[in-house]
DNA sequence: AGTTAGCACTCTCCGGGGGCGAGTGCTAAC
DNA sequence: GTTAGCACTCGCCCCCGGAGAGTGCTAACT
């Protein structure tokens, strides 16, 4: 894929001019705006070129040119440069990561918010499943007379909990002991491994306290269904609503529906993706109704799955601030990580 | 404000036709609907009567007749028959509130949720502070060898916890014997009332521990300073798009910003409300962004303050479906609130 | 051969004018 | 007090024409 370094600087300047304005960029706008020493005739040459080659397209016959996705794409891949965060916002992000050691839907909520403010865009975070750490831990706390906490501490340190009800009886000591025997057997154990074996060893073990077993054991399967998902965030999603393309109410509904709802945030996004900056222009995405956004993510790694975060915006969008931003987060999340 | 029968069943009728088309109802169009034995000539006169005694208006001169806020307010205090949920609906919520006995803002959701799709308005639940309950119990577990979690339980049985970092040499009945002596001297006390003294008396007892206690005691400070507040949970945020009146995107934008922010959204809910359904609407709103919405909600008692549930939709409401729905959800939390 | 000036052409955007339809207010009759 | 009839008003929609922006092509220039 080579172009010539003039048709180079006229792709560029067509795409910094439109991501800024919004719209078709004539040839005398590209001469006058970058200064460049040849006339707006040889530019209009140079565009029909572009636009041959699939770079670039025309609303209409007589308006200027846009950038096509296969433009985006073409910059992306071989021209752009990714803007980082400044030294300021690096800051700024870790300290607001270390000032809140809160839980884990805090902590990608203050992320989500900040690379969301950063770059004007949509932001997302996924956390992945806990379904795949290890337990660590499990504790009966008593409550009061006759309910006690089901405390679950899986091996990167999330917590779980659930109240149960316990018959009055039971002791501060009984419950410790039924603590010692659940973390013994089921310690280490994915949540995703722990099946009918185990279940009926603890079981036998605890004949006696059946009740409170059971229990717990409801409650183990009630968290596998409920939070065994990866957990998503979403924040400015409002800000899609100050990019001119989205004037009309039934495409800003379609985008919205989709950002509201978890499930189908999680299908636009590949299950396999790696710590790289990736970017999906439009048409690119398989998903129906985000083809004409586009995303622009990474994976974060943590001590289970890959978690992910990213950005989601117009086709015209600023992917090298989006790109550097992503970056840049990527990396303050995994340091975070690795030092708590 | 007594008006007669048939200009009673003339706004109503106008009212009924004007929430369901958000269109001006001509004098035809009443007579047409709702079957009255007179003619559109004898309801224009009518109709008269009602615009200037500041019921109805016109958009312009050569148009039907709009409701208006003062109209709307006069059917809300004289006319309307609340609508509440059907056996059905509650049943369902009702199941969906047990099924989940899981922390209180994934409760909260889940009523806002429903409330939402109930009435296909916006739906907001604020659950009070918990700055105003008692702390039961506090608790430290280990969670690895110099790590333990801070457990919090209040009374009404909310539940918060923080990691924190302890020295190595602390054993597991250390943390118990500190567990004890921190209930002993906070229990039954409000966050709010911890202070000065008895953090001192705190340290003093256990001078040698000091470390953890000033961890423990930041944890109890940090809490106070993150949830003291209210929590806010809104649902149902896009249903707005759907209304007609929202086709301006600044308006849209300005109003799906009160609600994405918690801090703005309770300011348009008075402080002190009690038990009963309470409208407002249009400018009888203080707040100038939500002078062109309406609201109905009421207070939820919890054990400690009052809580907060209602919906959020356009001056063209069905308020009958929204008071009635408020109402039966109220009851029904209540409920839910009492079992626990 | 590449670059540039000149020019006719195309297409969107915007504002004004006219016809249509809905609904009113008024008047006069019942 | 109620009703039919009718002229009138006003928003909506469509069409039209001019202005402006930008192009593609041709022919001249370097």
């Amino acid at each position: 894929m080579d172009l010539d370094e003039r048709k180079k600087r006229i792709l560029e300047s067509i795409i910094k001019d439109y991501v800024e304005t919004a719209e078709p960029v004539g040839s005398r706008a590209v001469v006058k705006k970058h200064d460049l020493k040849i006339s707006p005739a040889t530019v209009r040459n140079e565009m029909a070129d572009l636009e041959e080659m699939g770079f670039l397209e025309q609303p209409h016959t007589s308006a200027g040119r846009i950038p096509s996705e296969q433009g985006f794409r073409y910059f992306v891949d071989w021209m752009m440069e990714k803007e980082h965060l400044s030294d300021n916002e690096m800051e700024m992000l870790q300290k607001v990561l270390t000032d809140n050691n809160h839980e884990w839907h805090e902590i990608a909520q203050s992320i989500g918010n900040f690379l969301a403010q950063a770059t004007s865009y949509t932001s997302f975070v996924i956390v992945p499943a806990i379904t795949l750490s290890d337990f660590k831990y499990i504790q009966l706390v008593p409550v009061d007379a006759n309910r006690a906490l089901v405390l679950m501490v899986t091996e990167p340190g999330v917590i779980m909990h659930r109240k149960i009800e316990v018959p009055d009886k039971v002791s501060t000591e009984d419950l410790d002991q039924l603590s010692k025997t659940f973390t013994h057997v089921l310690g280490g154990k994915k949540p995703g491994e722990v099946r009918r074996s185990d279940l009926s060893l603890l079981r036998d073990r605890l004949r006696q306290k059946k009740q409170i077993i059971d229990r717990v054991l409801d409650v183990i399967d009630n968290l596998l269904d409920n939070s065994a998902g990866e957990k998503v965030v979403v924040s400015g999603a409002l800000n899609i609503l100050n990019e001119p393309e989205f004037k009309d109410i039934e495409k800003i509904k379609r985008v919205l529906a989709i950002l509201e709802e978890d499930e189908r945030l999680r299908h636009i996004i590949p299950d396999q993706i790696n710590e790289d900056v990736n970017i999906r222009i439009g048409k690119e995405n398989e998903v129906e109704d985000i083809k004409e956004m586009s995303l622009v993510f990474a994976g974060y790694k943590t001590l289970g799955e890959m978690g992910k975060i990213g950005l989601i915006g117009p086709v015209r969008m600023e992917y090298w601030k989006a790109a550097g931003s992503v970056e840049s987060v990527r990396s303050i999340v995994e340091d975070v990580i690795k030092r708590s």
